[in-house]
DNA sequence: TTTCTCCATGTTATAACATAACATGTTCCT
DNA sequence: AGGAACATGTTATGTTATAACATGGAGAAA
């Protein structure tokens, strides 16, 4: 399986980073996706992902509306959720059960539930892969519980927030 | 430190247990704990206690109210979610974000954040204790972030649950 | 090119979950 | 008995999410 668009190394979304060239991989990786698929790239969609994209945290769905509404687009709940139901399906973007938020996703096109560090001062959302996290609780629990889903979501401090948090 | 109350091995909660002795380990573990510590077991935080208590299976806050209700109890929003922080604050109670659900200790007493295993067919929810989840998770992220909580939640299909489900 | 189908978006209404702020009542300490 | 701390009650509202149905628009097939 071909991968187009890089995973983020977890710690790089919490360091400064090309964030302008992150952009537009993740913009080309949609662009890509939705051609392949035949889907459609609409000015919802894209918008939505792009707010999304921004800087790495999570919004929640009337915050998106928020935008939504600034930029001239209808922003009725249903709205807003339907496209984040679309992007999730589609493997782009995850909901963050903890923050109620969604975030764009670091490794998208492949069916996965991956964990996210979350940053509780800046506030920052990355993923850990599946590699890391969820098969090392699959482990834990062989025949007893066959793990399907999972939500795992660790809140902390990121690597640029400690040095500010000893202040 | 002395454990009042055994952890539920977490496959025992999944498996056919005797229930009535596990519900009054588990009541004169809050009663215990109540008088050590010189706080009020009252009856509606007893009663919630039970609740949740009674078959392993998470309730919502609102479910909890409909049960408050019958047995006479007010039944506004404030008094649920009051009792509930009470209990988690105790160690008592947890949060099952995936569900917005709260489910009865297994390992009270302790700070904790314990990992769930909810099963998605009988909804009866386990705990993974943090030797078996949250350790393994620390490891993936050595210096790259510091994990303050975490939020872990297994769906599936517990051992009771998979043959049934192969019909 | 029209008509049909599929899909995206728009709209209205409401459900489900959660908290703020303040009032009242109870316990228990001195 | 007085007062502080805590528990519960009440009203109102905030926040998150979905159901159900209406409209519009793009592309395929006749």
């Amino acid at each position: 399986m071909k991968k187009k668009f890089r995973a983020q190394h977890s710690s790089k979304i919490f360091k400064k980073h090309d964030h302008n060239a992150c952009f537009k991989n993740a913009i080309r990786a949609i662009e890509n996706h939705c051609l392949e698929n035949k889907i459609q790239l609409t000015p919802l969609r894209r918008k939505v992902f792009e707010f999304l994209l921004r800087d790495h945290r999570p919004l929640g769905a009337y915050q998106i509306l928020d935008l939504l509404r600034k930029e001239g687009f209808s922003s009725t709940p249903p709205i807003a959720y339907r496209v984040l139901d679309f992007w999730i399906a589609e493997g782009f973007v995850h909901r963050i059960k903890k923050l109620n938020a969604f975030v764009a996703c670091a490794e998208p096109g492949i069916e996965h539930s991956p964990a996210f560090m979350i940053c509780r001062k800046c506030k920052k959302v990355a993923e850990l892969d599946e590699k890391e996290s969820k098969v090392n609780l699959k482990k834990t629990s062989p025949k007893e519980f066959v793990v399907e889903e999972a939500v795992i979501e660790l809140i902390g401090l990121c690597k640029s927030c400690i040095p500010l948090e000893a202040a």
